[in-house]
DNA sequence: TAAAAATTTGCAACATTATAACAGTTGCGA
DNA sequence: TCGCAACTGTTATAATGTTGCAAATTTTTA
């Protein structure tokens, strides 16, 4: 099977952002949602970096693009993207990733590596059981689950101590 | 056996204060940490408070008995707690809350009511344990783990549509 | 097509959460 | 009682997120 593409992995990063833009314009089309040129942008600068984005990072780059915007701009797109699940918020880390399997629902269950700051999400549906199996024994009826794992990313453990390597 | 102290199940909570403070006083002394008044205090409001409370909370309940304090004050206690495992962080709420088993070592699952803001802290060896063997499965070594379960409460629940029940 | 309605964006101000840096104080052992 | 370490006070500031309203744009309706 062809290795998968994991943010500690070098590979070519324009493609997955071709494609996650590509899948984000097929979503919105079918959602009747309306990508407009700033949202695709602030989903672009957030597929580019592997690392999540602070709302702020996201301003200083469009900022950098000449536009001339401020944090609602940037929140209100982002809300946009969360909503229509292409876009996560990491809410351990105040900042933002690209949704690896966006229409698919799913909790996003996410790997942080303390490290060198990537982000992987997982697919869990173990943990995904376990948890709804916990909230019914409490007969919690759960709406949103946020999980996030830090630690470090198999790169960061082999690297001697605890430099970080560069993206 | 007997009905477990929950927050949405009514219940003498100033026993429950009274026990987490001693249960903390024991701590500090085993651990040689100095649970000195402020700290106490702060632990104290947070424990009174079945909902977490955010940092400015507490330094609005401490300006209120009249001492004179400013963020860095709340804070510092707030990290002193946490290190000995004396409250939780909720990442999700920016808020705190006491931590129901301290001493033990454990992940800190939280059920966190939309509706009443009440939040109870779960121990699941399950959800740990699906959590594991994800994490090593793709080979990251876990540190710490957030998961945060928001939701509806069994009393919000039962409550018809989605009126908040009052604390 | 033109007017009306709804959605999106721009913009200024502000609210909330958290930290940095440094000075003063207190407890405690040598 | 001197000195050190830990704790607290104080001021300022950084980082993150929101409100409210007006202008512009797109969509809908007539």
């Amino acid at each position: 099977m062809p290795a998968r593409a994991l943010p500690y992995r070098p590979h070519n990063h324009d493609l997955c952002v071709d494609q996650a833009l590509a899948q984000a314009r097929e979503i919105c089309r079918r959602n009747e949602a309306r990508l407009t040129p700033v949202r695709e942008r602030v989903l672009e600068l957030i597929w580019q970096s592997h690392k999540p984005l602070g709302a702020y990072d996201v301003l200083a780059q469009l900022s950098a693009d000449g536009h001339k915007a401020a944090p609602p701009t940037v929140y209100r797109a982002l809300d946009f993207l969360q909503q229509h699940g292409l876009v996560h918020r990491i809410a351990s880390l105040n900042a933002f990733t690209g949704c690896d399997h966006p229409g698919q629902h799913h909790c996003g269950t996410f790997l942080i590596c303390r490290s060198c700051g990537n982000v992987l999400e997982l697919a869990a549906p173990n943990i995904t059981a376990a948890i709804n199996q916990a909230a019914t024994a409490e007969t919690f009826q759960v709406e949103q689950i946020t999980l996030e794992i830090a630690g470090l990313c198999p790169r960061c453990q082999s690297d001697s101590a605890d430099q970080p390597t560069p993206s």
